[in-house]
DNA sequence: GTCTATAGCAGGATAGAC
DNA sequence: GTCTATCCTGCTATAGAC
């Protein structure tokens, strides 16, 4: 009641915007740009084929709409759950930061579907960067990448050269994002099924090598 | 002139077929399969529209024959000279294992334009898989990591169990497949430029900290 | 803001001459 | 084995009614 002094027409459905989104991001993710078809889109928000011209202009338009308003936020809710989680740890420690890092990519804030959606999603701007890459480089990659290598600067119990803290960055970085591209294969090559022990374990896994590599086998697991 | 016998019609050009899986295969990798058209391919191999279908019956076929004739050979060249290199170096341990490998994958026998090529096609296949991931993931993905799992398991000074075996391997694949996937991006975030010498330090970094992770920081480099 | 209808074009594929 | 010519489907995008 309070809103409607300004709009005679009151956008009887503006929900007709976010269900093309929705389903935009979902199929964009499974097939990627060029294998989806604003038709295809369409059906599935069940709307008219003219509602993604009016909405978003166009196809391209819709597809950077799709990371502006859904991946960068997620995006924005991983990383917070990472610097929060550092933060409740106290001490900046390697370790707190590995966990941490590794923690809030593979089983931090999002659910599975989104997590697997999110990841297909730069998969994708990896393979052949569109504009939507530079969006996220911009907002998310660089920004990440500046934090952990600051952590790591004041986690490491010595000096250490701006390259070689770059490289370790970078290596943390593989792991933890490797190891959410490459799931769906792990199950694959080594027959183990992917349930929540697994995943539990493969974050002290990656806590672990990352402080100590292939040194760190030999030590036990506090559970 | 040996092979006149057999052929009355000699094949005048039997190179069309060559010229159209090599421009193929760069297109495929510059700008993913549903974004390169069957007249764009024919364009850049200077043949007719018809060829694509004559020899290839379809472009989906055309694409899994660029994976057939052109991407597994050319893995298998870098798995080869993994292996000899191995061998090459006497006794099999950790430290020979990784340095092999990445030393193949990262500056291996591959040309850079190559491995550029190589790279994008398989990160497509990461992102959207389609049946070309199955040839993959058979001849090349699951060998490699196989030998992989048997090398590390001869290399480890003690026994150690299946679970944590498999996922030290991923992890070290993680670090060499993820760094080629990388390499253009690191020049962006870092600022430094990716030549030779980085390359190297690269295959270094990777070694260390494979065996020691951050651990592995304080120790100096014999050049 | 949502719909129908359609313009206009690019795509994969095929027939048939050479 | 390579070409020209063409079919026809499916696409993005727009115009205009409601």
């Amino acid at each position: 009641m309070v809103e409607n002094k300004r709009k005679l027409t009151p956008a009887k459905n503006g929900q007709t915007r976010d269900r093309i989104l929705d389903e935009a991001e979902v199929l964009f993710a499974r097939k990627g740009y060029h294998a989806v078809s604003v038709r295809e889109i369409t059906a599935a928000a069940t709307c008219n084929l003219a509602a993604v011209n009016y909405h978003f202009g166009n196809k391209q338009n819709l597809y950077l709409e799709v990371f502006r308003s859904r991946w960068l936020p997620r995006a924005s809710r991983v990383h917070n759950s990472f610097r929060t989680s550092l933060a409740a740890n106290g001490t900046i420690t390697p370790s707190a930061v590995v966990q941490s890092l590794a923690q809030a990519f593979l089983d931090g804030p999002l659910t599975d579907t989104e997590r697997k959606r999110h990841h297909q999603l730069i998969s994708g701007e990896l393979a052949q960067p569109t504009e939507a890459f530079d969006l996220v480089a911009d907002q998310v990659l660089q920004p990440l990448f500046n934090n952990l290598l600051d952590d790591l600067r004041a986690a490491m119990p010595y000096e250490i050269e701006n390259e070689q803290l770059a490289l370790n960055a970078f290596s943390i970085l593989a792991m933890v994002l490797y190891f959410n591209l490459a799931k769906p294969f792990i199950s694959r090559f080594t027959g183990y099924a992917f349930d929540d022990k697994l995943k539990a374990r493969l974050i002290n896994h990656i806590v672990d090598f990352s402080l100590n590599g292939l040194a760190a086998n030999p030590k036990e697991h506090g559970k």
